[in-house]
DNA sequence: TTGTAGGCGTTATCAT
DNA sequence: ATGATAACGCCTACAA
């Protein structure tokens, strides 16, 4: 039984040369002669030469591969991110090996060991539900034991610790306004509903809070509801609560939408009695009816910055990079708000 | 400088022992007698080694990995699936590399020579796009290149080759038996929108050529538009198309939901007056007003099956399994038909 | 049951 | 400018 894959060897001897020289026309060494040069090329080309990843991962400890944590790759949000991330990096020539860790602590912590396992050069996590809730440092304690090893990036959230880099939305802020336009055009009963405790839904709450309370309000308890992250489930929480409420404002599209149904069901009508913002404008916005007015956080944006950040910390590792950068959202008005 | 990482050696020294007996040890081989396995494991837990998948991969020529192509993963239909699969790899103890390859044959093909190269296991292609038109058999011979080193899967998509595997589902008949259920019930000028030529959206074409005819109506070239996959390219069209139409069906729910909003311009009602059907039974189905009736392809189902398969392919190579499964789809209706 | 040694295909460090 | 050779860390005949 022959070998399989033709390998630096053969090519060697049919160019004539040692091993050597063939790794370094591969690499584009200078110290090649045109002519070997010429040579050893076209024997490469017309073989189809492709060196054994393995062989250079093994020595090299590398295999320019990074590793893409995401809870829950079906989301709107993260599917858009991780198709932003993916054509980055396959631009700057890296490979991305997507692992779906879903939201529990554990799976977190065992998938990010798998991908450290694999040696890629560096982790992605995108969604602040990696990020924590912001109560304890434990929580994101196998984030930094990571970051030992390799860089860690984080899309949307932060956390503290040596050779992390997160890229957050400045979220408290939109919220905050919009919330405040709302309440200056005479709403009076706004509700904040959120899916998660996550580092980027705690900074809108924040912002929510913030701006009841500048406009003189009491901020209840009432205000705030935590809900699953279905169209549905939140629909029927706003049915069953039962209260009357002249805004919402979601920490999410999907959240957004299912309080657009709750408004049909409950018989008023968008936005004349009812206003509402959705967060991440993704593309369910033009979907419903009426369509959503949402906060764009240019995931576009950030994405491509953080694959950016990640080449310069890998090439010039020990790079003191800016570890913490906020990027700003833009309120996008469409049908289900009046406020501009 | 020392050692970053510790390895075979280490253990073997800490153990007493010889690296021979560390690798049978970390690979369950019998020959090893119960007290020095004892010893060795010991050792291994607490100094955490985990062998270097580079050097294991080099030896063994896999990293238990394998490629999933995707033309976008920020599609609903491909992130579902994708998600779906990246869970059954997961579970088996795959890694998947993640490769966004768009719709352009070069970039299919570039893609697929980048994760051959990468050494991968298996290649799952997700979408019906891979399999082509079916018109030629040169769009799919980069499909058949790669299935020479590797097995092949196609989710939705029928490819002929050695050593690929598809997984189609039986689109033709799903389209007939709607399209027939809106004819009996009266609808008369149904149209036909899809916005590809691929191998599923011409088993759709077909099924709903086939429900015209077999009703004795005139298959005319009218009753069948392409379209960009857009919710507004759609609902623009058939605007400026001002045909007559009294029932849609749609090869993606995107476009269900572009005809919906079609009527909304236009101020038909849905259903009485235009009746729509999506595909894919996707999270979009809810967001609409009305909910839409779509066709579901059962994408966890096909998923589970594809990987299911793979193992099977892998574990005992050789084996001649079936290499094309078609998987029935099922009508479910809400509130954008009434036909049942 | 255990150990020794060769091979996997590169890259990099020396000589030359 | 080029070649020989030693890592890199694992697996697995083959020997003992």
């Amino acid at each position: 039984m022959k070998k399989d894959t033709i390998n630096i060897y053969d090519i060697a001897e049919m160019a004539g040369v040692s091993i050597a020289t063939v790794s370094r026309v591969m690499n584009g060494s200078e110290k090649v002669s045109e002519k070997t040069r010429r040579k050893v090329m076209e024997i490469i080309e017309r073989e189809g030469f492709t060196p054994n990843v393995f062989a250079q991962g093994l020595g090299l400890n590398t295999m320019h591969t990074v590793g893409i944590l995401v809870p829950d790759i079906a989301d709107l949000y993260m599917s858009a991110a991780v198709a932003w991330l993916e054509e980055s990096l396959s631009e700057k020539g890296y490979e991305c090996i997507l692992s779906c860790s879903g939201f529990a602590p554990e799976e977190k912590q065992k998938h990010t060991e798998m991908l450290l396992t694999k040696h890629v050069d560096a982790l992605i996590y995108v969604g602040s539900t990696y990020a924590g809730s912001g109560r304890s440092e434990d929580e994101t304690e196998y984030i930094r034991k990571a970051a030992k090893q390799i860089p860690v990036f984080i899309i949307n959230g932060y956390v503290k610790g040596d050779n992390v880099y997160s890229s957050v939305n400045e979220d408290e802020e939109a919220v905050y306004e919009v919330t405040l336009k709302l309440l200056e055009k005479g709403r009076r009963k706004p509700v904040f509903i959120t899916d998660s405790g996550s580092y980027s839904a705690l900074q809108k709450k924040r912002g929510f809070e913030r701006a009841v309370k500048s406009r003189g309000m009491d901020r209840t308890e009432e205000m705030e509801i935590h809900v699953a992250n279905s169209i549905y489930a939140v629909r029927d929480t706003l049915l069953a609560a039962g209260k009357e409420i002249d805004a919402v404002i979601a920490t999410n599209d999907t959240i957004a939408v299912g309080a657009v149904k709750y408004a049909k069901a409950a018989g008023k009508r968008v936005p004349e009695e009812l206003e509402i913002v959705g967060y991440n404008n993704s593309d369910i916005v033009m979907a419903v009816e009426p369509e959503l007015s949402s906060i764009d956080n240019k995931t576009e944006q950030v994405c491509r910055d953080t694959v950016e950040r990640m080449i310069k910390v890998l090439e010039n590792s020990g790079n003191i990079d800016n570890s913490k950068v906020s990027v700003s959202c833009r309120f996008v008005e469409r049908n289900t708000t009046h406020i501009n």
